[in-house]
DNA sequence: ACAATTATTGTAAGCGCTTTCATAAATGTT
DNA sequence: AACATTTATGAAAGCGCTTACAATAATTGT
C-alpha cells in the first residue's frame, strides 16, 4: 500500500499538501492539487483510515450496537442506518450486545476505542447510570428504544406503552373480554411498558387482569409456544391472546393450531412489531407497527446533524405505534 | 481517556513495560505486572485500539461484507460469525455491499483501510479477477457462497447446483411433470447454479424445459408475485413451481392464493434457503436447507485458524444442501 | 569469585497521518 | 515604492501505541 509520503514524493510536494488535498482543504492551488491527484491515482493510493483516525481523532464512522445481528427487527434498523450514513460518506461499525450487561459494555467500549465519532445504541442490559455517565464522557450517542429522562435529548424511542394499550384495546373493541397476555422479559423496559399498556386498556374497560392468564416469555417463537401451553393448562377460557412481539405471536399461533384451536375462530391473536414475516403467517397477523425504518433513519439523522452536517433540523424523539389490522383477530361482538 | 503514558507514570515503569502487560507478553515479572494492572484499573485505562492497530499493523478485528444488513439470511450469518470471533476476543466490523460492484469494492477497501486482519466476503458483483488480485495483495480473506477455482482455498460455499437439482428432483419424484421455475437474477452465480441444477433434474427425467415457464425474478418477495402473474398469463398449465429462494416462494404463494389457487392442492411450491420464516408460512414451506449457520461458523474458523490460533483443523469448503420436506408440495403420483 | 546466561526493563524509532506555525510568494493599497 | 493582506506551501511536532535493540539485573555454572 502506498503511503502519503510516496505520493508527496512523486508529486514533488510536502506531506502537508497531500494531506490537504485528501481532506479537500481548499488552501491548495488548483495546479498542485492536480499534480497530487495524479500521483495518488498513479500509485493507487488509499489513505490509511487508522492513521487518519489516530492523528485527527475522528474516524468518519459511527458505531452501532444492537442486541443481535440476526432478526428482521435489528436487520432493517442497521440497514436503514447504514444507508443514511453512507450517503454522506460515513461508515457504520456494527457489533452485538446480546442483551447482556457485560457484553453490551464491552461492545460500547470497543466502539469508543475504535474512535467512532458517535454511537447509536440499542442496549437493554446496561443501567441508566451507565448511559448517563456516557453522556458526561462527551461521547455523542443516541439510544434507540430506550427512554431515560435525564438524557431525553439522546433518546429516540417508540411509545411502547401506547402500543400495548392499542393492541389490547383493539381486542376489547372487537368484543373480547377474556384476554391472555404473553409478555416479553419484564426486566426489559420495552416489554414492561407494553405490558403496562395492556393493563391500562383492561382497566379502561373495567376488567381485572387475571394473573394466571399472563405468561412471561422470552420474545422468541419458543416463548409463544410455551406460553400457549401454559395458558391452556390453566383451563381458564380466553378468546384472545395479545403477544408482546410478533415472534411470540407466531409461536403462539403454531402451538394453538397444534392443539386444534383455529385462528381466529377459536382464539384471536395479536402481535407487536410488524416484522416482515407477519405477512407470511397464516392467518396474516394483526399487529402493532414498530416504525423501525423511520426510527433508524431518525437515529442516523441525529448523528449527521450533531456531527457532520450543518443543518438544524428538529428530530422526532417519540414515535407512536399504529395498529395493523390483518386476519388474526375476530370480531365477536 | 487515560493513555499508556499516564499508566506507565503511575506504575513507575516504562511505556514498553505497560505495553507488554497489555499484550500479555510473558516477559514481565509478576511483581511489575501487578503494579501495572493496578495503575490501569485506577485510571480506568483502555487501550486505544486505533493506535494499537497503527503501530502493530493488526487490529484484532475481521471485516465482514454482506450484500445487505437486513434479511434473515445475512442476519444469521453475521450473527454466527460474530459469536465465533468474540469467543477469541476478536471483533467484527460489518458493512454492506448492496450487490453493486462499486459499492462492494468500496466496502472491501474500507475494511482493508481499517486494517482488518482478515475479511469474510459475501460479494456478488465484483469480478473474479478482483478477488484473485485481492489474494495477491496478501490480504487474508474468504469468500462465502462464491466459488472461484483459482482461489479455491479461500472459498466456502454451498453446492447451489446440487440444491437446485434436489428441489426439482423432489417435485419430479412426487409426480410433477409440468414445473415452472422462478429464478433469481441470473447474473448472480448462485442463482445461475440453482437454475442449472433445475435443468439437470429435468433432463434426467427427459423433460424439455419450457422457456415460457421460466421467470427471472429478483430474489425478493415481489419477484415471486410477479413471477406467478407472468406464469399464469401464459396460460400454460403447471402443477408445481420451484423457486430459487424462499422469499420468492412466499411471494409466489400469496400471489397464487390471490388468484384462487390453493397450495398444494392446485399448485405445489418449493423454496430454497430454509429461512426462519419458512416455518411460518401457510402451508409450511418445503425447501432446501442452506446451512448458513455452519457456513458462517466455518468462515470464522477459517479466519481463526489462519490468523490467530495455532490449530490445524481442516475446513469444509463445500456444503451439500438438504431437502426439507414440509407441507407445500403434494404427491400427485 | 567471575564469566556466561537468562530474565527483566528501558530507550527510542517508527506506524501513516493531521495540523499548528512559520515562511514564502502573490496580490492589493496608498 | 513601501507596506499590509492574502494565499500557498513546507517543517515538524504530535496522535497512542508496538517493538527492535540496548542496558541492566538476576541467576547459573564452574
Amino acid at each position: 500500500m502506498a503511503t502519503i509520503y510516496q505520493v508527496s514524493e512523486l508529486a514533488g510536494v510536502s506531506l502537508a499538501t497531500v494531506s490537504r488535498v485528501i481532506n479537500n482543504n481548499s488552501l491548495v492551488s488548483e495546479k498542485t492539487k492536480l499534480k497530487v491527484l495524479e500521483a495518488m491515482k498513479k500509485l493507487d493510493y488509499r489513505p490509511n483510515t487508522v492513521a487518519q483516525s489516530l492523528a485527527s481523532n475522528r474516524s468518519n464512522s459511527v458505531g452501532i450496537l444492537v442486541s443481535e445481528l440476526h432478526g428482521s427487527f435489528y436487520g432493517s434498523m442497521m440497514s436503514d442506518i447504514e444507508l443514511a450514513l453512507r450517503e454522506f460518506g460515513k461508515h457504520a461499525i456494527i457489533t452485538a450486545g446480546h442483551s447482556d450487561e457485560k457484553s453490551e459494555k464491552e461492545g460500547v467500549e470497543f466502539l469508543i476505542s475504535r474512535s467512532c465519532d458517535a454511537l447509536i445504541l440499542h442496549v437493554e442490559a446496561v443501567s441508566d447510570e451507565y448511559l448517563i455517565e456516557l453522556k458526561t464522557r462527551k461521547i455523542p450517542f443516541v439510544t434507540v428504544n430506550r427512554y431515560i429522562p435525564e438524557i431525553a435529548a439522546n433518546c429516540i424511542c417508540l411509545d411502547n406503552e401506547m402500543g400495548g394499550y392499542t393492541a389490547t384495546k383493539f381486542l376489547l373493541q372487537q368484543g373480547h373480554r377474556d384476554i391472555a397476555y404473553i409478555a416479553g422479559p419484564l426486566w426489559k423496559t420495552d416489554a414492561k411498558n407494553r405490558y403496562d399498556g395492556h393493563l391500562r386498556a383492561l382497566q379502561e374497560f373495567n376488567i381485572k387482569p387475571n394473573k394466571r392468564l399472563i405468561y412471561e416469555g422470552n420474545f422468541q417463537e419458543e416463548g409463544g409456544q410455551k406460553g400457549v401451553q401454559v395458558l391452556l393448562e390453566t383451563g381458564i377460557a380466553f378468546s384472545a391472546i395479545a403477544c408482546a412481539n410478533d415472534e411470540m405471536a407466531a409461536g403462539a399461533m403454531s402451538a394453538l393450531r397444534e392443539k386444534g384451536r383455529s385462528i381466529p375462530d377459536d382464539v384471536s391473536v395479536i402481535g407487536f412489531d410488524n416484522l416482515v414475516f407477519s405477512r407470511y403467517t397464516y392467518p396474516k397477523l394483526s399487529t402493532i407497527n414498530y416504525p423501525i425504518s423511520d426510527i433508524g433513519k431518525t437515529a442516523a439523522s441525529w448523528v449527521l446533524n450533531n456531527l457532520y452536517i450543518d443543518r438544524k433540523e428538529d428530530i422526532q424523539h417519540l414515535f407512536i405505534p399504529e395498529l395493523v389490522v390483518r386476519d388474526s383477530v375476530k370480531n365477536i361482538n
